[in-house]
DNA sequence: ATTGCGCCGTGAATTGTTTCACAGGCTTAA
DNA sequence: TTAAGCCTGTGAAACAATTCACGGCGCAAT
């Protein structure tokens, strides 16, 4: 059981929501050509990346779904609980904010942050917003180690570099600006721009190749 | 020149992005070991994505920005102008349509979608919005092949599955849910909840590397 | 019992991506 | 005009991820 790589890990928290929608439908046990076809896999990926966490199934029953959902957990999670930072109140963190406060589990968003006045000192959405300045006594008070960034492209970088300073070592990035940090700091970065050019793309290229192969 | 990996795609994307703010500062051209640091790749990835859309530079200069750019741009995309539908008008989709409205370029949003009447008909921030009933006709008559979905999860593989009838041929999918849809079309997930877990966990993992190199 | 079937676990092969490393070119300087 | 330096373009090597393919097990049916 070596380390998972990057792409098992993301994988693993895809199988672990669509378990418990399963669980929560009263199927006790799953096949992993059941799950790779959920997931738009392979039967084999799927064995390979639960051999990956040490998890085993029974050729007979496959896999103990509420097993796997514990299994997943103990391997994914901080058993301490996770708390974690918004940092940027504008229109998308006040998008993003129900979507990830509506998450069971370890994972929860336990403060946000906002240059503008206006907004610190104030809930929003249940989510107590801080003045920027009070970053790094609220981070190491609550022992938050994991941010999502979403400030303007500006402030990105900026941004950034404080959170690492207030201890931070995770952080998704909804900016558009790639960050440039230490290398023991995760960043995970999501670039709808990006994105929405690549589908673009794929779209008009499998066209293409549609009408080449008639 | 053999077509250029899913990743390079991105990647030129990016770059693309990059270069622009570049030239908005004056800079003409640029090395590749330059632009490596500012995606945190290497130059050698940067000459090897360059050399798959057929780009040269001179040793001199490196690559001249002005030209890379217009390069990338008849690489990915669409010379027609790319129209792009919003299907599932909630906070989600709000957030997202400045952000894309912004663009500049081939790519617009024209049109979005709702089930929810009160909102169907207004025009919101800019975007027409209309009820989901119209969704084949006004696909159809604007000639629309790629779509964002912001529908809540119960209604994402129903609505991806109308989109494609209504002739999408490209999908960036903001749902939580796996889509299945014909593999003609292309599908690009957006996985908020994947990648939140996804960098919380390596924070951890990294952290407990480098104690481990102690 | 014994045979057949379907599924898991996994070494090996394959496919895909990144990195190495160097030839060749342009430029500058002696 | 020769030498040195820095950069590009690119085969080849290295590395990573996925898929193949088969041994083995457990159940069911004959």
């Amino acid at each position: 059981m070596k380390a998972a790589s990057e792409k098992t890990i993301e994988r693993l928290s895809l199988y672990r929501r669509l378990l418990r929608g399963m669980l929560a439908q009263g199927v006790e046990s799953v096949y992993s050509h059941q799950l790779a076809e959920r997931i738009g896999g392979t039967a084999a990926q799927v064995r390979r990346d639960l051999m990956d966490i040490g998890f085993s199934g029974s050729s007979k029953a496959g896999y103990d779904i509420e097993a796997l959902i514990a299994r997943i957990g103990d391997y994914l999670d901080n058993p301490e609980g996770e708390p974690v930072a918004l940092v940027g109140m504008g229109n998308l963190a006040r998008a993003l904010l129900p979507f990830y406060a509506a998450r069971h589990g370890k994972m929860k968003i336990v403060a946000s942050f906002d240059r503008d006045p206006q907004k610190a000192g104030r809930v929003i959405k249940g989510c107590r917003c801080y003045p920027v300045a009070d970053l790094d006594a609220v981070l190491k008070e609550q022992g938050i180690r994991v941010a999502i960034l979403t400030v303007p492209a500006d402030a990105a970088q900026r941004s950034a570099e404080r959170l690492v300073e207030a201890g931070v070592r995770g952080i998704l990035n909804y900016t558009t600006v790639p960050l440039r940090l230490p290398s023991h700091v995760a960043v995970e970065d999501i670039d709808m721009t990006v994105a929405l050019e690549k589908v673009a793309f794929l779209a008009r290229r499998s066209e293409a190749d549609g009408e080449a192969a008639v």
